[in-house]
DNA sequence: TATAGTACTTTGTATTGCATAGTACTATAT
DNA sequence: ATATAGTACTATGCAATACAAAGTACTATA
């Protein structure tokens, strides 16, 4: 049993509700995301960022237009759709019901 | 993109964390295990408990002992291992800074 | 032109939650 | 004595995602 495998199971599910999170609050490029994420301690590698956020496209739960770099390639901004957000809200009370859950076992009561 | 889907790989990982803390506490059997979990709002299923219970046993954080019970077919109790407590107490870190990494980035610090 | 930095795409692997099917033991009903 | 129900455990295959790695493309600089 491995440490770091255990943490990267424990990132399952919350990477997606982490990312939505940072969209929602403003537009913004994968890098943008992949450095609020650092700064917060959460790590997310290109490898896991690029096909989620391909995922949430696909669902419908975000938009994406494409933005002249000032130096270097093309960015493409995304931000939420309406179904993104009330997706978000719910992501939201799925945590938090998780995070009471965890909480209440672990305490012991 | 399916909320149900969202919250089962938000499982991941943190059923092991809370298995090994109800342990933990005190020597228990599967369905003893089920029920706690229950009453803290956090379902785990057969198909998924036995197999992880096996697999913490063979990375050696489990011990098990078999014992007859009052009523019904005989039952496996578990109890942690001093590699178990340890991992428990690594685990119990992990998740603080998980939830700690999650909070910040979803209140927008 | 070549190189470096930046941004994005694709693919395959490892791992675990879960559904399902099955075995085995004990208690109760017929 | 046999059948059924309840309890406890085992095994297997699938779906989904984090991640590593390889690759393409654009822009700036040497």
């Amino acid at each position: 049993m491995d440490l770091e495998n255990t943490q990267s199971q424990m990132r399952k599910g919350v990477l997606e509700y982490c990312i939505l999170c940072i969209i929602g609050k403003s537009e913004c490029y994968a890098s943008d995301i992949i450095d609020q994420m650092k700064e917060a301690k959460l790590i997310v590698v290109e490898g896991t960022l690029y096909p989620l956020l391909t995922r949430l496209k696909n669902a419908g739960l975000l938009n994406y237009k494409w933005e002249e770099s000032k130096s270097g390639p093309p960015r493409k901004y995304y931000s939420l759709t309406d179904e993104g957000k009330s997706f978000l809200q719910a992501l939201s009370g799925t945590w938090g019901e998780l995070s009471e859950a965890v909480t209440s076992i672990t305490s012991g009561k």
